[in-house]
DNA sequence: TTGTATGCGTTATCAA
DNA sequence: TTGATAACGCATACAA
């Protein structure tokens, strides 16, 4: 016996029909009778065939329903933001009417080997909170006819973009604290490079910060406080939020009276990082973050924060693909947060 | 002008070579002159050839380099456990070197239409924390002669596993609370079906648990309390477990003094619960969780648990995929999970 | 080291 | 409603 699996041409001999006649049946395109559809999958019954060979039919539809979606970092700590996770979970609702799954690319392979942009067979590519260091990258893809949206970035001139009001958005944070009197402020930016280390970003670095997101919101703090020092975390968690926050209230230097945090999460780890160096929030210190998320176990507190509104950012970059996949030439779309003031912050204290 | 992208074949007539030979050029399966290279990239660069089409390829390697990894519920929910992100990221790690990168698939789809595992373009499948429902769609995939691995679950007489030892560590868990004295006892156990509702579990409920890991750990449970009263949450989170411990403590019958969860995560909501309800841990009330993950925040507690080894579990998916792939035949491999005494755990007191 | 020939399994198009 | 035909773009076995 051939121990080769049945096709569908196999399938259409067995049951006395034409291969297109047979694919037919599996795909539903045309309507067929029903003594036909019958013989068809007696056929296919018979043989064991389950159904057309996904990779062939990718060939010929010249459709994968893979869109490939790159982000930073490992996939641990990029799904370890709350964020994250809600962009990402309404981005896979959002192609799921299209037949679309989500494959995991990540910038910069980590192991050697991994599939790429380029390697993968992939629909559209979606890119999340990349270094512009990816740019590159794209000019493989999109000249493939691969659809490209980016989220929190720029992808040049014709990529569509998901964009959010960072540096607005920041601006008002750094304006609240600065109205509340605070002058030794300190940023704590999200990491400005791939894989970069944490500590305090020199003008070298914040010129080179190639991740949009941590450059823009640094602009709407730079608005407000162009000369204030800001110090990068490894990442946007809350135990890097603790080591930065270590690092800033644990000195012997004057320590800031206020932060202002590029994420609820760095925000959280500094607030945690200021009660373990026994300091008051928000009498001894003013703390902001930025995101809006719910983070459990933070009561009393509620952090002074900006909302975004994530969801609907994954949703519209899902349709956005879903768009550009048909043809059509959709838009950019312009996100914006929302100040919200909690009590992580207050005036500053006169004798500080 | 043809708008139709050049293929192979054009570069090849381009270059004046053989189609195989400009194949080869990019594979690099097979040593080229250094001449022919040099003409064939040429050709590649002048009609703007950005190498080999992924689909095609994948039709005809008969390997698309994606590995479906399904898991239950939603992506947000999935991954907001740090354990399931710790297994994804060492299983991603483990696949990389043979080129292949995570498709995100859904059991019980969420959003109609959405990729399944019959009809994504995968090489194999990892199945997570999955019902055994899904059992029955194992046999679709299988048939094809895709390779399926199943972590935490079984799928049936020759799908390597990837296991836990989850009822005999929990009952660890169990035997310490009696040993502590405790007598009345509640299990908070994860979601027993995909979308199941929170709520006490019923006997009928407990027979029907889909979800092996619940099942498991459920049985080493009930290996030390047969007849004590089981609390089902709505996922394996913080919320879900304070929900739970405010339906615990906040009712007018009698407390329990004690509480064995399904999760750390569950385990340190019951805990926040407890706080809430203005019960002392451990001395008004004993809290075990299970998995070992670090939950920031949780000073001064230290969560007495059982700490499972997330990430090898993870790699051992991996490479077990690699070797079915491979064609090899690995065996199943159990995993040991570790008793760590915390200190939320105590005497029952003798007055309560 | 290069070229020739073939098929991977399907589906779109068109004509019957 | 069905069937014949023709790609889809590539990589491999084998011969030269």
């Amino acid at each position: 016996m051939n121990a080769r699996r049945p096709t569908i041409s196999d399938v259409a001999r067995t049951a006395g029909v034409a291969p297109s006649t047979a694919s037919v049946v599996f795909s539903g395109k045309t309507p067929v009778s029903e003594a036909t559809r019958a013989k068809v999958l007696a056929a296919a019954n018979e043989l064991g065939y389950l159904g057309p060979d996904p990779r062939a039919a990718s060939l010929r539809r010249g459709r994968s329903g893979i869109v490939g979606v790159v982000s930073g970092g490992r996939l641990g700590s990029v799904f370890g933001d709350p964020v994250m996770r809600i962009t990402m979970d309404a981005l896979a609702d959002a192609v799921a009417p299209i037949g679309a799954g989500l494959l995991l690319l990540r910038e910069g392979s980590v192991v050697a080997g991994g599939p790429t942009l380029m390697t993968a067979p992939i629909d559209a590519a979606v890119l999340i909170g990349c270094s512009g260091l990816l740019r590159e990258h794209l000019a493989g893809v999109r000249g493939r006819g691969i659809p490209v949206v980016v989220i929190e970035g720029d992808g040049g001139a014709d990529v569509p973009r998901i964009a959010l009001d960072n540096r607005e958005a920041q601006r008002l944070a750094a304006e609240h604290v600065r109205d509340l009197g605070h002058t030794r402020v300190v940023a704590v930016t999200m990491p400005f490079r791939w894989g970069s280390d944490p500590g305090w970003l020199s003008p070298d670095d914040e010129r080179a910060t190639s991740v949009d997101v941590v450059a823009d919101r640094l602009a709407g703090f730079r608005d407000v406080f162009p000369d204030a020092a800001a110090y990068a975390a490894v990442d946007s968690s809350i135990d890097a939020g603790a080591a930065v926050g270590r690092a800033l209230f644990g000195g012997d230097g004057p320590r800031p009276t206020a932060v202002v945090a590029q994420s609820d999460l760095l925000a959280v780890g500094v607030l945690r990082a200021a009660e373990e160096a026994g300091l008051r929030v928000p009498e001894d210190v003013s703390i902001t973050g930025f995101d809006g998320i719910v983070v459990d176990g933070l009561a009393p507190y509620e952090l002074t924060t900006l909302v975004q509104p994530a969801w609907e950012k994954g949703r519209a970059a899902g349709e956005t693909v879903v768009a550009l996949l048909e043809g059509d030439t959709p838009d950019s779309q312009w996100f914006t947060s929302t100040f919200r003031r909690g009590n992580t912050t207050a005036s500053v204290a006169s004798d500080s």
